[in-house]
DNA sequence: TAAAAATCCATGCTATACCATATATATCCA
DNA sequence: TGGATATATATGGTATAGCATGGATTTTTA
């Protein structure tokens, strides 16, 4: 499987460690950094989680604006600054930092909810909460999905 | 890893010495010159690093202006005039010179924060404030990250 | 010879690698 | 079709290695 899919309730031990749900793990296989990347979300009080490739080609995206340039600056201030990569151990799992905790709220259990490209880690009942709301949204306003009109697609 | 990720806060000794974060190492790694290049930045109180095969890169981007042009001049001398470049110990610390630390306002601790192909060194406090001014930049008008297309580099 | 700088060494702490067990899922055979 | 076995995943605990940090010792230079 090459894309994030579904959604898994995971367990998060006192150490803050929580397994990678093994279709994750697929989507990553391949990667010369075996993990993943996390920040937080800009919009939700969630994770976002992306494979290293693509945070490279974020990088790369950046590079098109002028060295030392405000959007660069801040841009990668933004997003770089604070994301963190996160190995997989042996057994599939991260460790999430404690401040990552805390600002997504949770507490015995974390789950991944899989988005496509990118993933996500939210406290299981505020995910629940976030599923209603973007359903109900796509219903009201009768939201659809644009046709795929782009030549070349990176891969990940 | 290949890029620089994430905020990492460490101690400046009496001496100036500082560790270079562990993961700011690996992105060092395979690299000709085991250390760092350093030069005050322009718009912040901060300093900018890079890995030094980087700065050939921005040589190159400087030969985007006429040879002994005056941009070309004043930018090569900003840049490259004050450059410094230090090397890692045997414990993966870099000394930072006197005139550095005053420039950024250090005293006890700094920040070491990753922006992909680069990073930068804060007093911890004032990078704090940068980070909100950054995110709060992005919000406001609305940034986005451009599309991959290598075909032009540095347009303004 | 004194001062400064670079190298080396020692230590507490924390992250990470390792191992061991339980649970769920899939496979195989009767 | 059902049960038994095997495989993979999730989870918990422990030991180890690496890191950040402080100080000491050697080397250099004025």
């Amino acid at each position: 499987m090459a894309l994030f899919l579904s959604t898994y309730v995971n367990k998060l031990d006192k150490k803050g460690r929580v397994s990678v749900p093994s279709g994750f793990r697929s989507a990553l296989a391949g990667q010369s950094f075996q993990g993943v990347v996390l920040f937080k979300s800009q919009k939700h009080p969630a994770l976002e989680g992306f494979p290293m490739s693509y945070m490279e080609d974020i990088s790369e995206r950046l590079d098109h604006f002028d060295l030392f340039s405000d959007e660069q600056d801040d841009l990668a201030t933004t997003i770089f600054a604070q994301s963190v990569q996160l190995p997989l151990d042996g057994d599939g799992r991260i460790i999430l930092p404690s401040d990552l905790i805390d600002f997504a709220g949770l507490s015995e259990q974390a789950s991944f909810v899989g988005l496509g490209h990118k993933f996500q880690i939210w406290a299981p009942a505020k995910l629940e909460a976030r599923k209603a709301a973007a359903m109900s949204a796509v219903k009201d306003k009768n939201m659809t999905i644009p046709k795929n009109n782009k030549a070349d697609k990176g891969g990940a």
